[in-house]
DNA sequence: TTGTAGGCGTTATCAC
DNA sequence: GTGATAACGCCTACAA
C-alpha cells in the first residue's frame, strides 16, 4: 500500500463501477441496493483503502450519531468503569462515544460541554462538577449521571444513594455495631449530602442518632486522614462507614496512623468498589455501585430522548450490592453504652 | 434563554452587523479584523449562544486540529494517568483530543482507529494491543506509546525499560537481596518481553543469573496470583520484583495466600505506581513511570510531525523514578549462598 | 434499481 | 479592513 490523497465516495464509485449515489447507498446498507452489488462496493472500498469522512456525512446529515459523555475524572475506578461500561452500551447500537474529563473543574467543565456540542454530538451524557451551572440551554438531549441534583429538572441516573447508605448501615447493625461513624468529604456535592442524609435516616430509625458521627471534609484523602485522625482522638467508633472511594483512601490512612486495625479495633465498610480493595489485607467491604446498570440506563434513557418518545421515566435510581470482605466484623467487646437518651 | 435552531455564522454576522467572512475571521483571531470589530463579534456571539459547527470547518479547512488517542483499558491507572497527561498536553497547544479505548482487542482497536481516521483525526497516539497488526498506512502522523515494538519502523515514545528494570534490581541487589524473581504477564507484549530481558541482564551484570527465576504467566490476575502460588511452594525468593500493575495485584494475593509479608518474609519491588500503593500497609515500592513526560514527548513528537519539520529524534526514551516504601527491606537473614558458579 | 443536482456550515480566495 | 463566492465530502431527494 501507498500513502495517498484522501479518497472520496466519488473514487469508491470510480472503483466499483457505480454512481456515488449507489456507492453512498450501498455503503449505508440501504434495502435499496442489491446485496451483490453492496458486497461489489464494499470490496472495492476495501481495495482501494476507502474510509467515509465522518464530518462531510454529519454536517450533511444534521447528526453525527455520536453521544458525549462528560465525566470529572478518569483516575477515579468508578468514573473510569462508567466510561467504559456506557461505551459498550453506546456502541451496540451503532453510536459512537466522545469521552471528555472535566477535572473537577467548573470552567473546563463549560469548555469540554461547548467541544461536545460544538462537534454536533446528538446528546450529552454528565457527571457535573461542583461548580455545575446546570444546562445552558442546548437543543440536543442531556443526561445527569451520578451527581444527580434536586434543583435542576433535567433526566437522570444514578445509584439510590439513601437505600446504598441504609444498606451498609444495616449491615454493620447487624453485626452488632452502634458506635457508627461516617467518613465523607461532600464539598458541594448532592451526591454527598443524600448519603449523609441517608446514614442520619438510618440512624434515626435504629434510635442511634446520638451514638452515630459525620466527619465531613475536602476532596483530599490528606485532608480527609487528618481530619478523622483529630476527629479519632476524641472518640472510638467500633466501625466506620466512608462515602466513597476517595474518603475510604482517607479512612485507611488516618485508621494507620491511629494504629488501628480493621476489623479487630474497627469495622470499616466503604461505598465504591476498586480493584485493589479486594487484594488489599484485610479486603474491604463495600457498597459496589451497579454501574453497568447505570450506563445502560443512561443509555436507554438517552435512546427516548432521541427518538422523540419522550416516555415517563425522567428519574431512574438502581440498586448496589453489598459486598462482605474481611474489613467488617462483628463487635467484639461491645462497651456499656450511655447518653443513649439525650 | 429559548431552544432554538442551531444558529450559523451566518446568524452571526447579522447580529454583529457585519460580513460572514468578517465574522469568521473575528471568530479565529485573525490579525486581519480590528480588535474592537472583534470584540463586537464576539459579544454578539455570547448574546445569541452561537456555537461553532466545527464538522463544517473541519471539512472546509481540510483539518480538524484533533488527535487521536487509542488505548487498550480506561481502567488501568497508568493509562487514565496517560490520557489525563496526554490531553493537558495537547489542549494547552489548542488543539483537542478524542480518546478510545482498544480492551485489549485488536478487532476493536482496528475499528476505534477507522472511527478516528473517519473523523479526521490529525494524528494518532497508540498504546497498540497485544495484537496490533501493525499500521494500515493513513496518511496522519501515527505515534507508538508505552507498547513499543522493535518490529516496527513507527515514531515511538516510551519508558527505558531496561533502566526501570536496572534501577529496581540495583535497589534490591543494594539492600542485600540476591534471590530475586519476577511476576510477569508477558503476553505477546514487546513492554514485558524488554523488562524480562532486562531482569536477566542485570541478574547477569550482578553474577546472579542462577539466583534469578522469572514466572510468566496470563494477563489476569488470580492466575499470576495461582502461578506464583505454585512456584512459591518450591522455592522461596528474598524479593519479588512485579513487571506491572496487574502482575503487582497477584503477587499481592499470591504471598497473602502463602502467608508471606513484606517486607519481612519478602521484598516487593513494583513497576508501575497506582495511588492505593502508598495507602496499603505495607506500602508498595514502585518504579514510577515518567507518565507526564511520555504524554509530552509524544505531543512534542507529534507537532514535529504535524508540521512535517520530521527531525531527527524518533525514538524517545524516558528516565523512571524509583519510590522506596514500606514493602521493601534489607535482607534479614541471609542464607548460605549456593551455587553461584554454574 | 440506478444516476444527478443541490446544499449542510464553514473557510479561503478574491475583488473592493 | 471588509464583503461576496466557491468548494470541502457526503446524503437525499428526484428523475430515469
Amino acid at each position: 500500500m501507498m500513502k495517498r490523497a484522501r479518497l472520496t465516495i466519488r473514487d469508491l464509485a470510480q472503483a466499483a463501477g457505480v454512481s456515488v449515489g449507489t456507492a453512498s447507498n450501498a455503503m449505508a446498507l440501504k434495502p435499496s441496493v442489491s446485496v451483490d452489488l453492496r458486497d461489489r462496493v464494499m470490496r472495492a472500498a476495501a481495495e482501494i483503502g476507502y474510509s467515509p469522512n465522518a464530518l462531510a456525512a454529519g454536517l450533511r446529515r444534521q447528526s453525527t450519531r455520536t453521544i458525549g459523555l462528560c465525566i470529572p475524572n478518569f483516575a477515579n475506578p468508578f468514573f473510569s468503569d462508567l466510561a467504559q461500561q456506557f461505551n459498550i452500551a453506546v456502541e451496540q447500537a451503532g453510536y459512537d462515544v466522545l469521552i471528555v474529563e472535566t477535572r473537577e473543574n467548573a470552567g473546563h467543565e463549560r469548555k469540554m460541554i461547548d467541544a461536545l456540542y460544538s462537534r454536533q454530538v446528538d446528546g450529552i451524557c454528565i457527571v457535573p462538577t461542583a461548580g455545575w451551572q446546570g444546562a445552558h440551554v442546548y437543543e440536543v438531549p442531556l443526561i445527569v449521571v451520578d451527581r444527580i441534583r434536586q434543583t435542576e429538572p433535567l433526566p437522570s441516573v444514578a445509584m439510590d444513594n439513601a437505600a446504598a447508605v441504609v444498606m451498609a448501615f444495616d449491615a454493620l447493625h447487624a453485626l452488632g455495631h452502634r458506635n457508627i461513624w461516617m467518613v465523607v468529604n461532600s464539598g458541594a456535592l448532592w451526591n454527598s449530602t443524600l448519603r449523609v442524609e441517608g446514614f442520619r435516616r438510618a440512624a434515626q430509625s435504629h434510635g442511634l442518632s446520638d451514638q452515630v458521627h459525620v466527619v465531613d471534609t475536602s476532596m483530599d484523602p490528606q485532608e480527609i486522614a487528618a481530619e478523622l485522625g483529630r476527629a479519632l482522638e476524641q472518640g472510638s467508633p467500633s466501625a466506620i462507614l466512608s462515602a466513597n472511594g476517595l474518603a475510604t483512601l482517607g479512612t485507611l490512612r488516618a485508621l494507620q496512623v491511629a494504629g488501628l486495625s480493621a476489623p479487630r479495633d474497627v469495622s470499616l465498610l466503604a461505598i465504591d468498589d476498586a480493584v485493589w480493595m479486594d487484594v488489599l489485607r484485610p479486603s474491604i467491604s463495600v457498597v459496589r455501585q451497579p454501574v453497568a446498570d447505570i450506563a445502560a440506563a443512561a443509555w436507554a434513557m438517552m435512546v427516548n430522548l432521541l427518538s422523540g418518545t419522550e416516555v415517563g421515566t425522567r428519574h431512574v435510581e438502581l440498586l448496589p450490592t453489598l459486598i462482605l470482605r474481611e474489613s467488617t466484623g462483628e463487635l467484639r467487646s461491645p462497651r456499656p453504652r450511655y447518653g443513649t437518651t439525650g
